[in-house]
DNA sequence: TTTCTTGCAAACACTTTGCATGCGG
DNA sequence: CCGCATGCAAAGTGTTTGCAAGAAA
């Protein structure tokens, strides 16, 4: 999504857009690490050095409550946003956090399998797997 | 497991065993429904009126250690414990808040299906479903 | 001009920790 | 008797909220 359509969908759905709003959005919706909402508040902080925590995080939940983000929370501490609303697969780091996207057919298989053994269509899903990376196994 | 069982395993891990936390370890281990701490506190205390919640969570924690139970983060406040240590699927209702688990063969072999196709194995694997349960849909 | 957003601080909820007392092995 | 567990209170996180000032529409 650019920039146009972004302020677009905010302003349709009645939000304001501000300097301070379109950077996190931006920020957030590019993301392809699952920030947490802290590591948004580090990036946006350097563009808009008066930034509160409390704006970034009223951001995302406005970015989630209009679908365009997922929560995902964790055993851990802090919650990680993920821009990925496409079926894939969350791929944590147990050591590093580091997380990363598996997208393929075969998760579109396994998905549409469970929707049909099911027989209803979930509103949301929630694939991970946990392991370490490739960098934490070397140690 | 039964009460013996469990004690040898706490044992065995070095672990003294006291009443309070066997109480804790038998209710999180034999729940059906995925308790917060508090629930589990709810429960424990009607048998034992002065625990406190600070000991639920160290056994709780105690119990994840020992890879006996699951601590299960989400978006929304509060993390579940999950004694169910077998693949399968978590279906969360998004309005009650209500936990069910389903097994499913299919899914299970999708699932290897894809593992096979990442080339590693994974340590840990979640998948969550979040829909409305036949109870909230009604309304 | 009206309404929403910002930024700050305070409030909040969940979880962990420090410490004295008490129980388990 | 030694060491860990308990229970309390306090400290810690991550997140949300109340509010005055400022910006968007």
């Amino acid at each position: 999504m650019n920039t146009d359509e972004l302020i677009s969908k905010l302003r349709e759905k009645g939000y304001k857009v501000t300097p301070q709003r379109l950077a996190i959005c931006e920020l957030a919706l590019s993301s392809k690490d699952h920030p947490t909402a802290d590591q948004i508040y580090q990036m946006v902080i350097k563009k808009y050095p008066t930034i509160s925590l409390a704006t970034v995080y009223q951001t995302l939940r406005l970015l989630t409550d209009i679908g365009l983000l997922r929560k995902l929370g964790f055993s851990g501490d802090g919650s990680r946003y993920d821009p990925n609303m496409a079926p894939h697969i969350n791929i944590f780091c147990l050591n590093c956090g580091e997380v990363h996207d598996y997208e393929a057919k075969s998760v579109e298989k396994l998905w549409s399998q469970i929707i049909g053994e099911l027989g209803f269509k979930p509103i949301e899903k929630r694939l991970d797997l946990y392991t370490y990376c490739d960098k934490c196994k070397r140690k």
